[in-house]
DNA sequence: GATGAATGAGTGTTCATTCAT
DNA sequence: CATGAATGAACACTCATTCAT
């Protein structure tokens, strides 16, 4: 039963194989084989649409990283407020997103992230998104804050989502998506407030390299 | 040149073996072969110290988290202050130890997570090493504060630590404990700090849920 | 794009991309995928044209040997002087045309040969081509010797053309087709000379298997 | 049931086994697992001996080429007459060594040598082959004639030889051993009689290219 | 205590072939 | 005519494990 036109079909069908694959037994034992019958097609067909193993595993990565994308940009375009607090709590509640808390997709993220240690393709993959989450957060912090505070605000941020995140995800347990927003949150309202007490002077001082040559700390 | 007493020995070189050949091709093709061929023993030999690989992986496991632990406890134990804010400093320098930001361990604590998912026993020991430090935290910020407060702070702080490790370990680079601790101890802080803005009876208010049930806060 | 009267057009490319498929990978690796996509058709093409695989090396094969006929018989029939040491010569330079000291026909060739010895239609192909060289040179030495020398002159001259080949192919280097022409035509002209010492009598003589049997030496 | 010291006998096991299933089915379908059951042992044990497939067939082609060696040697060794004659005997008669003209040695030598083309490996072991006959026959015609005429005659000997091989390794019926070495002596006769036809005058004049830097024609 | 020979199931991958479109 | 999606068997190779020595 060939058809033509089923690419897209077939891979998206395939990528699903491969969440629920990695779901079951783990990236390791989720060979070729479990996941082309979970996908209900025939072994063969994986090196047809992807190259081998590792480009149906980049694909189903970077199928991920495309969900948590877009869970993160749709709450951004939906705001009504355009402040950064608004932005911040959006990306926040982007990266706990339900496509990015469920089983398949922690157990395939934390196996992601072993892989991408001695893949250098994936370990490219890996380095974008990180770099995607801090210069979200960096960009709307530095709204507020000069360019020093800015860049700590955005890598603790960064940081404890992240953390949030893979305790979450280790617990085994459900994750516990309310609290990890409060307490970034929170995190987020505490690095807001150094607005108030930081002055153009006082940021000058405490970042002294760039100081004298960009007096508006930019 | 079979000798008595070996067996601590070969343990240990076998675990050395393991963490550099995991360093080198990662969890997935370390194997037995490489290890014993790192160790310069012969393949035969890991099942008689460790009854197969899983239990080399587990031992592995269980020699970082044992280093990760000490790091820990000889910071504390060398403290001259015992307030809460030294303690806690001495818990994130003791996570943020040599024996944890190098690329064996780290490498290795990745591909641990990603293996915990899917065994019951690393899971087991997954389980325990995050509790620890979520323990600890806890304990010294109950201290000061609140128990809810103690809480969350600890659960904030944790996923902080966790967080910059595990951003640290995916970057590639040379991990940067330096910055970490900063933007660790500077959560803790400002976690402390709530001690002076939260009486006994603000906490209870502020927790509404268990003002009632358990007015001491516990 | 379909046309008609496609079959001798397609036929010819698919041969061609055969012999560069062989040329670039060897026969082995030359897979159906490899030959279309040099030949710029699909997959399916193939069976279309020839029934599979086999017909299609077989194809090619008839289609070098067609080449090395046309590269002797071309030769033949330019020539001025009809006299058998002409002729031979014609059929060692025919052996050694540019069709057939070609990278893709020498791997084709060699290829062919290993394939022959387990593929009885290959090996009737085979035979063929052998005994027409065999059957082109003893009929040439018959018309100036006596048949048991004809014969023995055809066969060590059909084996040492042959091994000037094998030898130039294996050689890795460009043929050297002025060597190889020179070396089987001394030996060609060596052969002739045997007309003027041997005598009907010394014929008789010197193969008495067959001296009573068949007087006249056919 | 493993032993020590079991690698030699292993080894040589297997490399019949190659011989064995190359002459059954070609090396092309002289699967792994085709050549561990004839052997009777399982397929892994021929990673552990043989790197790999290719390991294997190297070995397997090395030792055709020992007994090749071996069997020119050894009639060479049993020489009474020294002469070049008996020498250039000894060589092609050891060309025709019964360990060269049966089944299994024949296939494989003609699947080697297609091999041969695509890999650098297989091509240097041919390469180091072919030059050994040659120079074999080089050494001995160069005794009685000048070294133009020695080099061709190697030349066309080794080529006569291994054309000979050749059209009867393909010819699908038993070695004629016989009227190979007859049409091969009667070549070598004929070379060798021009030492009573050429003078060291006329050796410098075929050969002007070294007449004048040395005289002697070496 | 230690070796390394041996197993055999399992892996990713390749490929000739088929066939609906 | 021609495509390319789909199959599924076959392949070389890897590997944890066992066990006679």
């Amino acid at each position: 039963m060939p058809k033509v036109g089923m690419q897209p079909i077939r891979r998206q069908q395939l990528i699903e194989a491969t969440l629920q694959a990695v779901d079951q037994v783990g990236l390791g034992d989720a060979s070729i084989a479990l996941i082309a019958r979970l996908a209900g097609v025939s072994n063969g067909i994986i090196s047809h649409y992807f190259r081998d193993k590792n480009g149906l595993i980049a694909a189903t990565m970077s199928y991920i990283m495309k969900m948590l994308s877009e869970g993160v940009n749709a709450r951004r375009e939906a705001l009504q407020d355009d402040g950064p607090r608004a932005h911040l709590q959006a990306i926040i509640e982007g990266n706990f997103d339900a496509s990015q808390v469920n089983g398949p997709a922690m157990k395939t993220w934390l196996a992601f992230w072993a892989s991408s240690m001695h893949q250098p393709d994936l370990h490219r993959l890996q380095r974008i998104n990180d770099h995607r989450l801090y210069s979200n957060l960096c960009c709307q912090f530095r709204r507020v804050l000069p360019l020093y505070h800015a860049r700590k605000a955005a890598r603790g941020l960064a940081a404890l989502v992240d953390g949030l995140w893979l305790r979450g995800a280790l617990s085994g347990d459900a994750f516990d998506t309310e609290q990890a927003i409060r307490i970034a949150n929170e995190y987020m309202d505490l690095q807001l407030a150094k607005q108030h007490t930081l002055g153009a002077i006082d940021q000058a001082a405490e970042n002294p390299r760039t100081a004298l040559a960009n007096p508006a700390g930019a």
